[in-house]
DNA sequence: TGGCCACCTGACAACGTTGTCACGTCCACA
DNA sequence: TGTGGACGTGACAACGTTGTCAGGTGGCCA
């Protein structure tokens, strides 16, 4: 900027207000101080900026996800970035893995980063450690996973209310033993999932089978092999919840292995790419609409909006494509 | 941090130097000093921090690509976050959506926060826009697609030897009216994967019949509509070479709607997910051995690696799922 | 012609850090 | 006891920018 001032002989004053198009300078002044800045190939230093001003934005959000390269989190991302970009904002993104560590680390970096706001999937059990930046006044959204152990504005899925339906919808074409697949029971979600199961059950006055419930799974070579091995029980299950997005993957592979893709039902929570044409029943959410939701609070918070914490619930619809309408054998 | 200098009753110095876990503090002074921070709620400021040892790095690389929520670039987006996390560099990623504009301006903006690097899936048809900031030294590697009018770093896989071996694995299985479906002819690409594709016929004898070639596919539903007008032609087509992801869903899902996935022959460009299941036979670009590679050169670039551009091409994979097996009806 | 005002422009300090260098202390050794 | 050196600490300037305020120029009106 010095070198471009010199150029232009003016100061470097100057030269900042031709950057910013700032009024105040002449049309024939402006017209130099741009053609050195060309001539010269200045670059503006947002970091330099935004120091100087400090108390202003970075123009940068952090977002937390699951995986990037997992269709539910690219599709949060997705809709953030378009949400964010009218307003100038780009998106530094993070993959946890379901790690606690990797939150941390991420979530450190990214206020060393001075962010103007976070969006995070949680994979922490607890949140508390955010603390002090909420203090500070550092907006914060949770997405698909609340919180815990802080008071945070969030907007997630009724995951209860999803497994319900799934489940529900099962039992009401006369299953009975339905096997419940979901991963580790640190993640909140999870439990969820698995009570809203038990709920359906219970309103047909029955019970989950416990030896079909099985929980930890990780990725979809786990879920394929545990579906492999439930149904090789003497008693095996006729329809299969699959707790989430891999889960399901993992669960059509060990069908479609063994031939059993027309015979046993599967509902799953998430809906991914293809699972029209492979007429998979899923519970859907709305992600377009959930990352809509959480960007619009974040820009609110971003503008300087104190108001209390809200929680948004958004009721997942079930999308009957066939997998989930196979009826049982015996039926 | 001079709040916590003067906390702990020492210089700013100080505080930096136990900040940075420097050497020449001891261990009392730096545990008063610690303590001052934490009860202080310090964070520390990167942004000043880079500011001050300037020419140092940011610790941050742009990734630009098609569109995030696409799993070719979501999968490309996680092979190099993972390259990039060991070495503790953060992405920001942005969508193109094939906007020579939104090329532009990220890219811009991307270099007024000095990122470290950039790594570009182009939209733009050319990059010569980019020559001073590789005359400054900043690294850019293209991905996927080679850069126009500039030379640099890059990646991609052989477009044209993909296409030569899906229309050949179709003429070899006695197809000839097969019609290939590509996306816009600015995208080079496209071009390349045409021409893949005259050369199988070629070297059959035989020529790419005018009427089944389709260019100008922007994303799902275009591709769908074609597939459903090209099979109500007089002579209609016996194979698809879909020449994208989005291509192949939609031919996919125009086949489903007529009844046609078991008589007509597919074979894609771009594996996708559950690709298997559907068993599509796919071109198979290995998007994690590309993301790896060109995060390895990307470090090598910001380490200071002055060398002459290298351009490395991988050669794509035909994987028989069965839809690429299908034979025409007469045979 | 003098005075006032609007309008451009520039000097300076400051944003939050850290590299450089100098200072002071303490210990070891002659 | 004096000297040298190692070591811990701090003062200061600088990174690239912009907010503040003061100064300078020119036009217009009395």
């Amino acid at each position: 900027m010095r070198d471009v001032a010199a150029a232009a002989g003016v100061s470097l004053k100057t030269v900042s207000r031709v950057v910013n198009n700032e009024p105040g300078v002449t049309g024939a002044v402006r017209e130099r101080v741009q053609a050195a800045a060309e001539r010269l190939d200045y670059r503006h230093n947002l970091a330099a900026s935004n120091l100087r001003r400090s108390g202003s934005r970075t123009g940068v959000i952090g977002v937390l996800v699951q995986d990037v390269a997992n269709s539910y989190s690219a599709g949060l991302l997705r809709a953030l970035e378009d949400a964010m970009r009218v307003h100038d904002v780009m998106l530094v993104a993070g993959s946890l893995d379901e790690t606690t560590a990797r939150e941390r680390a991420m979530v450190t970096n990214l206020i060393s980063r001075r962010v103007d706001g976070l969006v995070i999937v949680p994979a922490s059990p607890r949140q508390d450690y955010l603390e002090p930046e909420i203090r500070a006044g550092l907006p914060i959204i949770f997405a698909d996973r609340a919180p815990r152990g802080i008071d945070t504005d969030s907007v997630i899925v009724d995951n209860a209310l999803g497994a319900y339906q799934a489940v529900d919808h099962l039992l009401a074409r006369g299953h009975r033993r339905i096997a419940v697949l979901t991963d580790s029971a640190s993640i909140a979600t999870a439990d969820e999932r698995v009570r809203g199961a038990r709920a359906a059950f219970a309103k047909h006055g029955l019970e989950l089978p416990g030896d079909l419930l099985v929980r930890g799974h990780a990725d979809q070579q786990g879920a394929a092999a545990t579906v492999h091995r439930l149904r090789e029980l003497p008693d095996p299950p006729t329809a299969i919840f699959a707790g989430r997005n891999a889960i399901s993957k993992g669960t059509l592979q060990a069908l479609a292995e063994r031939g059993e893709r027309e015979s046993v039902a599967v509902v799953g929570f998430d809906d991914f790419p293809m699972a029209d044409l492979l007429q998979v029943t899923v519970i859907r959410q709305d992600v377009a609409k959930l990352g809509a939701l959480v960007a619009a609070r974040l820009l609110e918070r971003i503008a300087g909006d104190t108001t209390p914490p809200i929680r948004i619930v958004l009721p997942p619809t079930l999308i009957p494509r066939g997998s989930g309408e196979i009826p049982p054998p015996a039926a």
